[in-house]
DNA sequence: CACGCTCTGTACACAAGTGTCTAGACGGAA
DNA sequence: TTCCGTCTAGACACTTGTGTACAGAGCGTG
């Protein structure tokens, strides 16, 4: 990819070192990233690791910098969207949570899985889950909810979403589509307006999940 | 503990390795349940786990086993436990995810973690998933939700608390508590009576979380 | 064309893990 | 006491991982 761009004899660039380890990372967790496995993977000598980064640590460093810039503001932007009401908003958390060009959440897992067994990790990201439930709970307040009980709100969708993707389930499109009512009821406690799920539905189309629904 | 028990120059039983390994897959995961490891721990050659254990793997399973004869069944017990409102019995709920005799988070996650690289795993926790929310929604059915509303709510409830156990908070007991009225205003719809939430503060307690809350 | 810079490959030293084989320690039974 | 079954320690062979040293390939430039 593009190797015509580099000098000398180079094989491989640290941006494929790290968009590598990123993938090894997202599938097989942290303590699978190993310089081995990842030199292999690219028909490369190990050795050449060492050129770009001064050891594992380093390149597990960037790893971790790279989530800080990415998931946590995805959630808080989808938090911040102007909204005409709260049914409507939470909507587009929804969508800020599934779309997987702004929230990975593969990556997510990883680094959470990472966290409960490194304390630097860990406070990267509690710091970060303060700053995601705390936009939540702002926008609960933005739409007159209690102090108290928004912040409850904000914890049951966030850990709600969270546990939900956790489980991965393979549950088609189509019977996670429908349910997204009801969802949205138990967050809120109001139903939601017509159209309102309608740009969640849209963008699971735009994700490609064909719609089995009918006879197509 | 009990070695007087043991004949011949025994000085650990299989159920001393079973109980490390547990313990090691709960507070480092389960790459970290390394026979080496295990052995160093207990000050005991390596090679005498060959004479319990096939091998790693037969050891592993062995843990996969204990899970499932735990868990699981703790929330179906703590779904089927008579209520006389929705309130009081998602309060039983809490109680029965909260209460480390019954239901031991730790060890769920760390089951969470191993599903996530060995397919195996991932089918068995699949299996269980299902029977735990499933016991959540019937219950919300004999309260008379509708179907999907109940199905809704039932993931609503365990994934959040999935979540909010894996975030792991080191949230006083005190917030913890004062936040439960919230909780479950949000899982049901309906505000707990009085005393109704009394059996999850009294767990707390005899948890032996101290309660700071006035000038104690 | 020779030089230098960037990057890679081979080789070395080391650590930690798995599983196997075998001698032998220990207590109970004959 | 002797023997046997149970269990453990130590040594061996192998694999996979880390990091370092060093030679040298391949361009770009003077």
């Amino acid at each position: 990819m593009a190797e015509a761009e580099q000098p000398g004899n180079t094989k491989v660039t640290r941006e494929d070192w790290i968009s590598v380890a990123l993938e090894t990372l997202i599938s097989d967790g942290i303590e699978q990233v190993k310089v081995l496995s990842l030199a292999k993977k690219m028909h490369v000598s190990r050795s050449s690791f060492y050129w770009y980064f001064k050891d594992r640590r380093d390149l597990l460093n960037v790893l971790l910098d790279h989530w800080m810039n990415t998931n946590t503001q995805a959630i808080i932007d989808a938090c911040n969207q102007p909204a005409p009401t709260i049914t409507q908003a939470i909507c587009n958390v929804f969508v800020g949570f599934v779309d997987p060009d702004r929230f990975h959440t593969q990556l997510d897992f990883a680094i959470r899985d990472w966290a409960r067994r490194d304390p630097d990790v860990r406070t990267d990201l509690d710091r970060s889950e303060t700053k995601r439930i705390g936009a939540l709970k702002d926008l609960y307040v933005r739409f007159g909810y209690p102090e108290r009980e928004s912040l409850a709100r904000a914890r049951v969708v966030y850990y709600m979403q969270i546990g939900y993707n956790d489980a991965d389930l393979d549950e088609p499109m189509a019977d996670r589509l429908i349910l997204v009512p009801e969802y949205i009821f138990a967050y809120t406690g109001h139903h939601p307006a017509e159209g309102e799920v309608e740009a969640f539905r849209a963008l699971t189309l735009k994700l490609g999940y064909a719609e089995k629904v009918a006879d197509e």
